[in-house]
Order: structure tokens, then C-alpha cells, then sequence
DNA sequence: GGTTGAATGTGACTCAAATCACGTTTGAGA
DNA sequence: TCTCAAACGTGATTTGAGTCACATTCAACC
């Protein structure tokens, strides 16, 4: 699954984290990683391994699920383009605490774990990118617990909606089935069919296979959010 | 409630994140901190507010809570001697995600948002203690976000028994009434007196009012991490 | 176009946990 | 020791959401 193909200084630019960063130490970040390939499906780490490399989406969409204790899978993100995930043992973590599967083909830049570390103590520029990495994740957690937390089952299925919402096309879509936002939005197929069934009856969205029609995104905000409009 | 005394390097020293950091440079840290004193039920800062300062707990105890759009409160956490709260400013949040309030008399440090602007930029070792702060948050909240996604309401109660325990008398005592462990581990007090009715009967805690008193610690892990021992 | 497996729709049932509504105990201070 | 507010105990009821079971529709591909 190794590409031969190196990673270009060129690609890198496109990813976030390294948008601030000067050409010279984006090329020698990008001379240490490796290009590789993922089919749909394929597990690219589990959840319990000891990997701290560090992964970047160059394309394709990663999704990243934890088992519970009761055998239920919950998927907690999906990631598309430009996004990193993994490199968790750097964070005083032993081991990823979650799984992590293509669901298209992928091609992902592998940033090893002893360059990750190396990074870290030469040079304060690398430095904010790792900073830059911690405050998306922690950012992302905090959202999570909120979300968890304290919202009800069907604010959690319109906050994904909107999380996955894809507006380059009009109307906006969200290429999800319902069974993937069951899963996303930590709940079953069931409740998600019968929850959008009532979006649909009150003109929000406009369900067909595989892709929800947003039709009324602003009706999908929570009602906290909605009232700062 | 800005009291004259200044931060003392010794004072630091207490402060785990800052163990590992030459002396030079506590101190340095040190002269750019304000102690200040909050009496209980002292509001620190609120949910929403814009300050990117960082609070170091030096004694006492401090509620971090948040409030739902359903009016409930929910405690996210305790902190105690030598934790480090606020700054989520700098983690490229634009306002704090929750409020901090004193539970007791407490004395905290604070050092002032410009002051940690200047740490990152001037002094890598300086940078490590952001880094260490950073993975506390992010452990932490993946570990809020695992707990509440994944387990049912009497590990939660199980869990912050766990959390708060306090083991320096014998046998170990948790010192919350039933309200307050409710708001933290995310439902409500009757609920948890019940749960901790049945603990009762298996013998693992003894009820008192105000003090749960443990026990069989052990029994309180949760199935996966009892597997383990 | 017919076959097939995935995706969706829907009713009936179950259950954990929240809510409601009390009564009882506790402990600190007048 | 009396009082009162806070903390605790407990039944009855409600409900959100997961589970089960099965029917229906869709889309891809020979």
C-alpha cells in the first residue's frame, strides 16, 4: 500500500495545519512523510494501538469509530480532506483510543512517530502546527461532550446534518445513510428514518436514498443558536 | 479580592505542569502572576466570557459547570490543588465553553492572556508547558466524551465516585452530597441516591449525609477495566 | 426487465432513567 | 433543645429512545 510516489511540498500546502508555515520547513516536514493508500473498508489503525504517527487526509474520507462496551460502534467523525487525526500517544495517551477505517479510497500522508517528536524540539515554527493540531482536536472533544451531554437525540442528528452538510451544490446535500448518521450521531437507523420522516413533513430536508436534501438549513440549528439570529 | 502577596516560585513548584520546568523560568513565570482569593459560591468567570487567562488552583476547589439549553446544570468537573483551568482563548476558542465557580474558599494564580501570548513565543520549554496542559484537557475530554457516549448512568455515578475519592483517610470517603455528584456524573439526585441505595445493600459504600464512605473500591470499576486485573 | 442486496419506512413493545410528589432525616445555629 | 433549611429516601408515573419484526423501495448489474 506503500506509493512510491513522494509527498510534494505542493500537497502539504493544501492541509490546513501547514498553511502558516514557511516553504523551506514545509518541504523538510514533507521529505519526512509517507504517501499511502486505503481502499474502502480498510482499517488503518485499531483502537488499543500504540501508534503515534500522525495522519493527514490528502483525499478520499476517513471514518474514526469507537466499539463500547456493549458492542455498539460509534462513530465519532468523519475525515475529509486536509484533516488529521491519530498521533494520540503524543498526547501522554498510550494507546488510540479509537479505530480508524477508510470508507472511500484514501490517500493519506503518514507522518512517522519519531519525526512527530523530533519536530517538537527543534523548531517553535513545527511547534505551532502541533498547537494548531491540539486546539482543532480540542475544539472537537469539547463539542462533542457538549453535544453528548446535554442535547437530546434529535438536536444531535440536526448538529450532524449540518456538521456533514455539503453546500457546493444547491439545494445543499449530506451524502450520508441513514444508518451512518445513526451511527455519527450515536444513535439507531430507526430513530434517525422516523426523526428526518418529521423534518421531511415540516419542508426541512427531502430524503432519498443515500442523500438527505437540505432544503431549510437554518431550521436544523438548536434553538440556543437560533436565538443569537 | 487581588491580594498583595505575590506568587512565590515555591508556590509554583506545587503546580504539576510546572515540575519539570528549570527554576529560572518558574520564577520568570511566577512575577507575571496575580494571586487572587474567591469566597464559595463565587462566580470566577461565566460561560461565554472572552478571557483567554489561565487559572492554576493553588487551594481549594473549583466547580467547572456548564448550563443546558434545558435550563440544567451540569458539572463538568472538579478542580482541586494544583489543576489549571480557563485559556480556552488560546486554544482558538473565542469564549470560554463554561463557567467556573468556587466551591470552597479558594486561592488561585492567574497568569493574564498577554502574558501566555509571550510564553509561546519566546521559550520552547515554556511551550512544553503548554503541551503538558493541553494533553491533561484533551485526556480528560476524551474521557468526558467516552463516559458520557458509551456508559449507562450507574458506571457515570460509578466513575465520579472513583474520580473524587479521597483516599487520605482510611476507609476512603467521597465528599459530595447526592446533588452534586448528580450534577457531575449527568442526571439528577434521585437516581443517584437509589444507585447508591443498592451500592449500599452490596456493601460497597456506606451512606452518610454529605460523605459516601467507600468500601470495596474496587467494585466500582467498570466491567472492561475489572477484566484487566 | 428481473433479480438481489442494500437502504428505508413503520408499528408494537420494552426499558432505563427523568419527573413528580411527597415524607423523613440530619445538622448547624438561635 | 428547638427550629429550619438542606440533604436524603422512596413510590408512582411518564417518556425518550432503543429493540424487534417485517414490509417496502431503491439502485445496480447481469
Amino acid at each position: 500500500m506503500v506509493d512510491r510516489a513522494p509527498v510534494r511540498t505542493s500537497d502539504l500546502r493544501e492541509i490546513p495545519a501547514f498553511h502558516s508555515l514557511p516553504d523551506a520547513q514545509v518541504s523538510s516536514v514533507a521529505a519526512l512523510m509517507v504517501r499511502r493508500h486505503f481502499a474502502p473498508g480498510q482499517i488503518i489503525f485499531m483502537e488499543g494501538d500504540k501508534s503515534g504517527a500522525m495522519w493527514f487526509v490528502f483525499s478520499g474520507r476517513v471514518k474514526i469509530i469507537k466499539q463500547s462496551l456493549n458492542g455498539r460502534i460509534q462513530g465519532l467523525c468523519l475525515m475529509d480532506r486536509g484533516k488529521c487525526f491519530g498521533g494520540c500517544s503524543l498526547f501522554d495517551m498510550d494507546h488510540n483510543p479509537a479505530t480508524a477505517q477508510a470508507l472511500t479510497e484514501v490517500t493519506l500522508f503518514i507522518l512517522p512517530e519519531q519525526a512527530v517528536g523530533q519536530m517538537g524540539e527543534n523548531d517553535p515554527n513545527l511547534v505551532k502546527v502541533l498547537l494548531h493540531i491540539y486546539s482543532q482536536r480540542l475544539e472537537h472533544l469539547a463539542r462533542v461532550s457538549e453535544v453528548l451531554g446535554s442535547w437530546t437525540v434529535a438536536d444531535r442528528i440536526n448538529d450532524c446534518l449540518l456538521t456533514y452538510i455539503n453546500r457546493s451544490v444547491q439545494p445543499p446535500v449530506v451524502d450520508l445513510t441513514h444508518e451512518k448518521l445513526a451511527s455519527l450521531s450515536g444513535t439507531v437507523r430507526e430513530v434517525v428514518t422516523r426523526h428526518l420522516s418529521l423534518l421531511e413533513k415540516e419542508g426541512v430536508v427531502h430524503n432519498t436514498s443515500g442523500h438527505i436534501i437540505i432544503l431549510n438549513p437554518d431550521a436544523l440549528l438548536p434553538p440556543c443558536a437560533a436565538e443569537s439570529r
